[in-house]
DNA sequence: AAGTGGTCTAGACCACTAT
DNA sequence: TAGTGGTCTAGACCACTTT
């Protein structure tokens, strides 16, 4: 005979070559997704349960469950209790945007130089009020800086910080401000915890003439609250830059695939 | 005497409950979160070992994986092999924007209804064709379309979709267009994977009288571009919306802690 | 009741890092 | 060489869903 039991029951699935660099549950995760982009578990449909893809393939279920748990976090397939893992259509809702590309620009240092256009005194606005929570009128730092990356101007900064000098901290960041904070991977920072937004404007004037960009050109202003180890916010701010300097790009559903 | 060795040494270390409800791990995760929160590993410190976690606190190493996973994902800690694993200071690269926001106009069909504003076959543009890969002058399928909200206007659409009638998933997906794809979360989608890009822009005369909003005020375009199966790009277009209609927000750090 | 995913154990060996 | 995280096993019990 041409084929045991065995082979015919495993005719059309690849094995794990334990012997591999690759771990066994990447190699599996890897397989499960060539089958859905293969189409044999339609989007919606159910791939076998983890106790059945172990004896298949020869791997423990915390295993199994490792690869189905690369998948999950891809987005590719949902796990239900009691119910079994099904396969998802791609769907806006998985989307993550990150900010890669600005990552460059902070973390090395070498090619990146800060110039600061002010830092002075003054009194809250209406608006840093609300932002740190200070009576309106009390003391902050008004900071505002650019950004050059290769001495080519990438992005503008302002940003503003409380002025308590009872408080080291504020005092030893006001160098470098929130950025260390935000930006530095490691480090003595002093930030507990920041809010990010990112909304659409156009470049204004100052911005245009320090970009060298047009007045009115839609750009990405990037919006920070950091928060100290106190849970008190300390500084608030935005980074505005041109849409090729902040890419916003991401990919859904099954890339690289066979 | 008041308490043996074990107390001794545990004497600020909170215990596991495995009676709980929440899971071992899930407990542990917090123990941790909130060690981190309290400055007992700082910035750029290291945590203990897995081993000495699990014996610390009567848990196999493999739940203590879980555990640190957890805080892994969140971004708060980072694993170094042969190392040790560190607290991280909170920093941009991690950052994720989603779309949750938008996900609801979606997801609630009762809610939503899509007024189709125009529908014509046309020739390809340059763009047009290089997104698709078409000759110019290709034959396509111009969409615009209107999405409301409670019958509120919230978003503009305008996408072109592949004109070849020996593609029955294409004609099949003319009511909705790419729509359905991207945002229905089951169902049998006809779309491989797609691109995302996030733009800034500013409302033109049409998208301002839509959606009822100033001419020229900054807005987020959404850009998508999906492939078929055969990894065949079939469609593309974008979608306009005010920046309160699309936020994009996110938390970085040790939020609700203790 | 049967099947599924969710959690957990008590080990094991390996690759990598620091000393 | 010792310690760390990375992977893996062969079970177990539980909560949940479906039949």
């Amino acid at each position: 005979m041409l084929s045991d039991g065995w082979e015919n029951n495993q005719a059309m699935s690849e094995r794990i070559d334990k012997d591999r660099f690759e771990p066994a549950y990447a190699q599996l995760a890897a397989i499960l997704r060539r089958q859905i982009a293969g189409g044999i578990y339609p989007p919606g449909g159910k791939i076998p349960s983890e106790s059945s893809i172990g004896k298949q393939y020869g791997l423990s279920v915390m295993t199994v469950r490792q690869a189905i748990g690369v998948l999950t976090e891809q987005g590719l397939v949902e796990r239900v209790q009691g119910c079994g893992t099904f396969v998802k259509s791609i769907t806006l809702a998985g989307s993550r945007f990150g900010l890669e590309s600005i990552e460059g620009i902070f973390r090395d240092p070498a090619g990146t130089r800060v110039k600061i256009l002010r830092m002075s005194p003054e009194r809250a606005d209406a608006k840093t009020a609300e932002k740190l929570g200070l009576p309106g009128g009390a003391r902050v730092i008004l900071i505002r800086r650019l950004l050059l990356r290769e001495e080519l101007p990438v992005m503008c900064h302002e940003g503003r910080v409380l002025c308590d000098f009872t408080r080291p901290l504020v005092e030893a960041e006001l160098d470098v401000g929130p950025l260390s904070d935000l930006f530095r991977g490691h480090g003595g920072g002093v930030a507990k915890k920041s809010e990010l937004t990112i909304i659409p404007t156009v470049f204004d004037d100052e911005e245009a003439r320090l970009l060298n960009q047009p007045e009115g050109r839609p750009a990405f202003r990037l919006e920070y609250l950091v928060y100290d180890f106190d849970d008190i916010p300390f500084g608030w701010g935005w980074f505005t830059a041109a849409p090729e300097t902040m890419v916003l790009k991401t990919k859904l559903g099954l890339w690289d695939v066979s």
